[in-house]
DNA sequence: ATTCAGAATGAAAGCGCTTCCAGTTCTGGG
DNA sequence: CCCAGAACTGGAAGCGCTTTCATTCTGAAT
């Protein structure tokens, strides 16, 4: 592997000028560009992002946590943020966190470790208060999907509030009035911010809250099951269940199959996130969409603009749902 | 950040002595192990990864070159992936390719340059020859989900044949006589040794193979609904459908629907990967078993053993598909 | 006490690049 | 034609670590 010092001997210059032509800098005469880049050519000299890195203090890879890496939300956000570092030359640097506290400080660490010029986080089980203190270090970063005023400029999220309004809204529009909702864990922001504005659209249509038709899953299919199953054997009256997430609008999909009753006829369902699979239920979800790739693409633009000093555009830190009629929705 | 020079400082050895419990090298005393340990915790000494990779020439990075980033299929195997690298204190960098000659060359060569010391290659778009080629450099890879000759032991891939036999098999002994088969591209590898156990499955049963039966797709799932329809539209006849992925498999579901036909009474369908969201739809589907994680696990593996000389594991290269029977298939 | 293999240590040379600084060569305006 | 200032170039230090080689130190065997 040819090194830069065989491209300074061949181009006939020094070490400098090569490392000038290689980033770029200015006051490099056009006849000195061309015979590095001749001697570059002929050589086939592939610079050693390595050496590059020591030496600049910049590693040029921006380090990804998430909770999980398998899942619709996770596939659609890496997608987009890989595909927008890699068209700015950097690179992922990707790992997991599993949603559990230890593993995700751990996985940070790693990242930090690894030289990481910045990150992107999407994390639950770390405390705000650690992220506002790592936010004093020196590894700068975006967190996705979390609202912490003290580091709120670092903050991309969507208005979930308005989400979980939508959703109600809809099936108020619709005639619908005994409405159940299956919700993620209620500690977590996201879930919590939801139901409240699940209640304002409940309560601008004067109908009132039941807490016997609310249960707290914890965003897995299975829990979605359960959670319709819980709602009928309490005996709860519902025309439409709301779901915090695609997946257990599946599960409870299942579940009001489990009792033979007709979907969209006998109950109706929505979801949350807009995940690619809910096309393919039957009856196709109606649920809420969450701009994933917006989100991730924004985020990556930030560190983009922040870190690398690259384009300037406009930075959004909040992201707008929208609602996805599809088929499982009744109109009454 | 403290350096190795301030803790052999503080700790009155030399720099070699310190790199050398840093690497738990032999031939170190107790006593400057010690001295060193609590140096190095006293000034909260974390070794610079970059300087490391430059001076040993081993980046601790393992690139991964997917065609996709998205989907359930990438999502597990990234996952399984990123969880052995981790462990074993490596870490992964991760590009998509999309499923384009160009594209995916600029992914390699991307992961190249970033000194990576092994890569994890799903690639479809790059020819044989082009990874033959490759083999003779000196980055090492595994190739996942295809079989080239000349470098078999570096492939990882699944027994389609058996996959595809076991599909028809399994309607056959069902009682089902007339099957419809929704592929993907035949150009692929996969594509068509699933085919050949399809058509073996039949040729064992005395059932011709029809070529009005089939269609070829393109993975997607709007192309099980187009050719479910396109099907009809030709008048076949056909009481079951196998489809060479579970996304097709969705979407022919969702063509036969469109038909008012039901599942599986009027029409049975088999996919194939066992996709997460497999469960999901309506009725769940029977579905061939894609043991993706087992494969992304044997091929980390593998690289750990032959690229940083850990442990020694037996080494599978073929792994084998299994009949996960599920709700799509009518009993005749 | 003597010998000597092997263990323990340190000095120093890199790894391949960036970047500061100083020196040299161009400009063009007077 | 001169000279200030800008444009260009090269030398050399340094990024933080690994690794080779030579040297010194052990302690068991004689």
């Amino acid at each position: 592997m040819a090194t830069i010092y065989e491209v300074s001997a061949l181009a006939g210059v020094s070490l400098s000028s090569v490392s000038r032509v290689l980033n770029d800098h200015e006051h490099v005469s056009k006849k000195t560009k061309q015979k590095v880049v001749a001697a570059m050519n002929e050589l086939d000299y592939r610079p050693n992002t390595i050496a590059r890195s020591l030496a600049s203090n910049c590693s040029n890879s921006v380090g990804v946590l998430v909770s999980e890496l398998h899942g619709p939300f996770f596939g659609a956000m890496l997608s987009t943020i890989e595909l927008e570092l890699r068209n700015a030359g950097k690179h992922a640097v990707i790992t997991a966190g599993h949603s559990d506290e230890e593993s995700e400080k751990k996985g940070l660490d790693f990242l930090i470790d690894r030289n990481c010029d910045a990150l992107i986080l999407h994390v639950d089980a770390i405390s705000d208060e650690y992220l506002i203190k790592l936010s004093k270090g020196k590894t700068p970063f975006v967190i996705l999907n979390r609202y912490i005023s003290e580091i709120k400029d670092n903050c991309f999220y969507l208005n979930n509030e308005l989400g979980g309004y939508l959703a109600a809204k809809h099936l108020i529009e619709q005639g619908h009035k005994d409405i159940a909702y299956i919700s993620g864990p209620t500690t977590k922001q996201d879930t919590a911010e939801r139901l409240v504005g699940h209640k304002k659209a409940l309560t601008e249509a004067h109908i009132s809250f039941k807490e016997n038709l609310i249960y707290e899953g914890d965003y897995l299919t299975e829990s979605g099951r359960d959670g319709f199953n819980s709602l009928i054997k309490n005996k709860a009256t519902f025309t439409a269940v709301i779901c915090s997430n695609d997946e257990m609008a599946s599960g409870a999909m299942r579940g009001a199959r489990d009792h033979k009753l007709l979907i969209p006829e006998q109950c109706s369902f929505i979801g949350f996130d807009n995940a690619f699979f809910t096309e393919y239920l039957y009856p196709q979800l109606t649920t809420i969409n969450f701009p994933v790739n917006d989100m991730a693409k924004m985020s990556t633009l930030w560190i983009l603009q922040n870190v690398y000093k690259q384009k300037e555009i406009k930075i959004t830190n909040i992201f707008t749902p929208k609602l996805i009629e599809r088929k499982s929705v009744l109109q009454k």
